[in-house]
DNA sequence: GCTATGATTACCT
DNA sequence: GGTAATCATAGCC
C-alpha cells in the first residue's frame, strides 16, 4: 500500500502508520528531515476536540480537502502546528504532527531553533525546525515544499496509544500515537 | 466590535 | 516544577 492510499484510510488507522515515515522540508535552499515519532489523530464532525468539529471556516478550510493536504494553523498566537489531512475528501480528518527525530540538516535545525537541544520534541518546535509556517497551509505533502516519504528502513519500535494532550473534550479517546524503542 | 479560548513553549527558580 | 507570554479565531458563552 502506498503512502497516499494509507492517508485515505480513516484517521485512527492512518495516524499510527505514519510513525517511522520521514517528513522532508526543502525551504530556503535548506533540506531538513525528521522521522516521525509522535502524532495525534483528529476526526471531523464526530470529534469535539477537532478544529473540524463545527464545520469548515476560513481557518480550517484545508482540513476538508483531499488526503495529503497540509493543514497549518497558528496556535496560542505564537507557534505553528502542522497536520496531514486524511480520510475521504470533505471528512475533515487530520493528523497532528507532534514530534520527530532529526536525520538531515541538523545544523540548519539548530540555527532555526536557536538552541542545540529540544529541537523537534513538540508540534511548534517541529514546525520551527522545518521552517513550516502559514504559507504552507493547503500545500500537498506529495509534491510541495514539505513532503512525506515512506520509511527508509523497517520501522523499529512499538506503537503505543495514549490520550491526546492539550485538549478539553473527548479526553478519553486514545488517539495519540508514540513510537517507543 | 469585543472577548474568551486554546491541538504550547520558554524561561525562571 | 511552575508560570508568564502571546494572538488569531470564533462566537457572542
Amino acid at each position: 500500500m502506498t503512502l497516499i492510499d494509507l492517508l485515505r484510510r480513516p484517521v485512527e488507522e492512518a495516524a499510527p502508520a505514519l510513525l517511522g515515515t520521514r517528513l522532508t522540508s526543502r525551504i530556503g535552499g535548506q533540506v531538513t528531515e525528521v522521522i516521525l515519532t509522535e502524532v495525534e489523530a483528529y476526526g471531523g464532525a464526530s470529534d469535539p476536540a477537532s478544529h473540524a468539529y463545527r464545520g469548515p471556516t476560513a481557518r480550517n478550510a484545508s482540513m476538508f480537502r483531499e488526503a495529503g493536504t497540509l493543514y497549518v494553523y497558528r496556535s496560542y498566537g505564537v507557534h505553528w502546528c502542522a497536520n496531514v489531512v486524511t480520510g475521504e475528501t470533505g471528512s475533515g480528518e487530520a493528523i497532528l504532527i507532534r514530534a520527530g527525530r532529526p536525520i538531515r540538516g541538523i545544523p540548519t535545525i539548530e540555527r532555526r531553533r536557536r538552541r542545540p537541544d529540544h529541537l523537534t520534541d513538540g508540534p511548534g518546535k517541529l514546525c520551527q525546525a522545518l521552517a513550516i509556517d502559514g504559507s504552507l497551509d493547503g500545500s500537498s505533502i506529495l509534491d510541495g515544499p514539505v513532503r512525506l516519504l515512506p520509511p527508509s528502513e523497517p520501522v523499529a519500535g512499538t506503537v503505543i496509544a495514549t490520550p491526546r494532550v492539550g485538549i478539553t473534550r473527548e479526553v478519553d479517546r486514545l488517539w495519540r500515537f508514540t513510537l517507543v524503542v
